[in-house]
DNA sequence: CTGAAAGCGCTTACAG
DNA sequence: CTGAAAGCGCTTACAG
């Protein structure tokens, strides 16, 4: 970039028009051409040197890419991936890379993606306070995306434009390609467990805002009264740890009787654990907690965690089926809709 | 993909020579050129109506967007980055997703490069079979990379050819620029406190392979000697829950008088942790627990982690800074290495 | 072993 | 409001 103009130029002789300013050029990166020319030879000598091909001799090689080396020359991803159609991109968006949930998920997609020779190309819309460009960006950069879009859904299949697209855990309506999430049958399974083990007054801790409860936390309620309880519901606006604790407390200190607190994943059930530690509370004795997700961190908490598991190696599958299905046309771009479904299961462990 | 030749094919007529076999071509994707041949106009009125410039009749635009969309047609992104130049992008090495460690680092390099406008492409060296493919791939897809390159360093190194790298952590002689995260004076305190509290018998829980102690794991028997402690070292192989957990029960079963474990990292202690409640072994009381790089997760357990933090957003903005200085050129690219030092500081909580 | 030509798909001035 | 021309940086045949 260039500075703020300056008023006097010292090297410029006094009387003279000033012509352009004596701006040096920004210091654009050296292409193949000047490579070629700084080592006295062609184009595609240069080539040929940069990526080990055959048909070169050892001194032209070493010339050339001594004079790369002096260039700092780089080959342009676009000139190549022009004319070599470039590796297989695929986008993947997730949450937030904090929750552990996410990683779990990437680490999946990742695993499943360099089997097949993709690269992947992760967005966390949660962190970046410019989430839209943040999603505008994947999808101009990769051939097909996959991932959450949470309620911000319209707006970013806009801006993913055409680029083939599979929703992960849709909340409503299908979109044109999805993998569904389906707690519905582990959590019929953990009310009847609930029951079971004598609960009386359970709780569900949602991640949600007043008057918009999840799908899951509907389910949960439902469950639950089908079943003669009367549960309440507390909405957690956050997700994480320290808002499960902080809900959990609060309740605790508000209702004298209540013996289960259902969370909306196992980083919230972590906050309640944490919480019924702080006031004494004893689980599973005096309160029973259970999340959903099933990170291998439930296992690692004392008393380790019940939850909903769901398995992200089967999520990560499906949806790139899905995807390169798309891809490959084998599967409709748009129109009639093709979905997935991966279900959770009930996980008992310590805390319930 | 074409499928198998066919042997006859009834739309020829018989006796004629089979000339190329009539396999349909690929459905190799549209290109602005076809998408301008639908819509009966010129390219540069197609790039118009896809990227919302200014210019162009509503009716004109409406019938290139319907020809698009009915084509399939996506912009390439190595046409447009060859005349834009593209967006910068940033390559992130990482060891392990599935270690929270990755992804708190990741987390706060997404945000600071997001601030920036720059767009991240993470490569998980641990998960994939195929790590040098991975690396290579990362380094012809980005500008600068960051990250861990462990003990491949000088095969990655060699692999990413002229892409400007910062190294993390680095385990020994100094690269060509580096964030060293450096444990020592936290080690120190730590011996310090252990003192203070009475420990007698510590052992020191490295991630390491038997005769190749870790930095880290030197260091800290190191300071512990030096207080006149005699302290083991035991080899995990693996970093990870599991292998704390395990390492931790065959001392457990071994040593009569230990009083102390010092983790490799918080995932391993979280491990000790466990290994501890199975095997009826009070924390603190009997044993001292630490782990290493302060990951919010300690905060969590019960008993809470006492651990050597580490500041990850201040690791990230160091790497980030030389990164984009280096790019900038005002830093050398080799030659004269350019440092910076992030210390890890004590975290004193529950488990020691 | 080396080079001249063509072309990958797009956008940016510039003319009309 | 629309289009003809040039060019971004590279690689892939093809000639020599």
């Amino acid at each position: 970039m260039a500075g703020p103009p300056r008023l006097t130029d010292p090297s410029r002789a006094a009387g003279e028009m000033p012509a352009t300013p004596p701006v040096p050029a920004a210091p654009s990166r050296a292409t193949i051409i000047d490579v070629a020319a700084a080592a006295g030879v062609s184009r595609q000598t240069v080539t040929r040197a940069m990526n080990g091909m055959s048909g070169i001799s050892a001194a032209t090689k070493e010339r050339v890419l001594a004079a790369a080396e002096r260039l700092a020359y780089r080959p342009s991803r676009f000139g190549r991936g022009l004319v070599t159609g470039g590796d297989h991109q695929l986008g993947l968006v997730v949450n937030d890379l904090r929750n552990p949930y996410s990683p779990q998920l990437a680490s999946a997609v990742y695993r499943l993606a360099a089997e097949q020779g993709w690269n992947v190309m992760l967005a966390d819309t949660t962190l970046a306070g410019d989430a839209d460009r943040i999603v505008q960006a994947l999808g101009s950069q990769t051939d097909v995306v996959i991932g959450y879009l949470g309620n911000r859904r319209e707006r970013w299949t806009e801006l993913l434009g055409s680029v083939p697209m599979v929703e992960l855990d849709p909340s409503v309506d299908p979109p044109t390609a999805a993998v569904w999430i389906d707690p519905a049958e582990s959590i019929e399974a953990l009310a009847d467990h609930l029951v079971a083990t004598g609960v009386r007054h359970p709780v569900v801790l949602d991640n949600s805002q007043p008057g918009q409860p999840s799908a899951r936390g509907v389910l949960m309620l439902d469950a639950l009264h089908r079943r003669g309880y009367l549960p309440e519901l507390v909405h957690g606006p956050h997700g994480t740890a320290e808002c499960g604790a902080e809900e959990t407390a609060r309740v605790l200190a508000r209702r004298r009787r209540l013996d289960a607190i259902l969370a909306f994943n196992d980083v919230m059930a972590l906050g309640v654990l944490q919480a019924c530690r702080r006031a004494g509370v004893d689980v599973p004795g005096d309160l029973r907690a259970v999340g959903v997700d099933g990170l291998p961190l439930g296992a690692l908490v004392s008393p380790t965690l019940t939850t909903l598991a769901v398995d992200l190696d089967a999520v990560a599958r499906e949806a790139l089926d899905l995807a390169l299905g798309m891809l490959a046309g084998e599967l409709p771009r748009s129109g009639a809709t093709v979905q997935r479904t991966v279900r959770h299961r009930l996980l008992v462990r310590e805390s319930a």
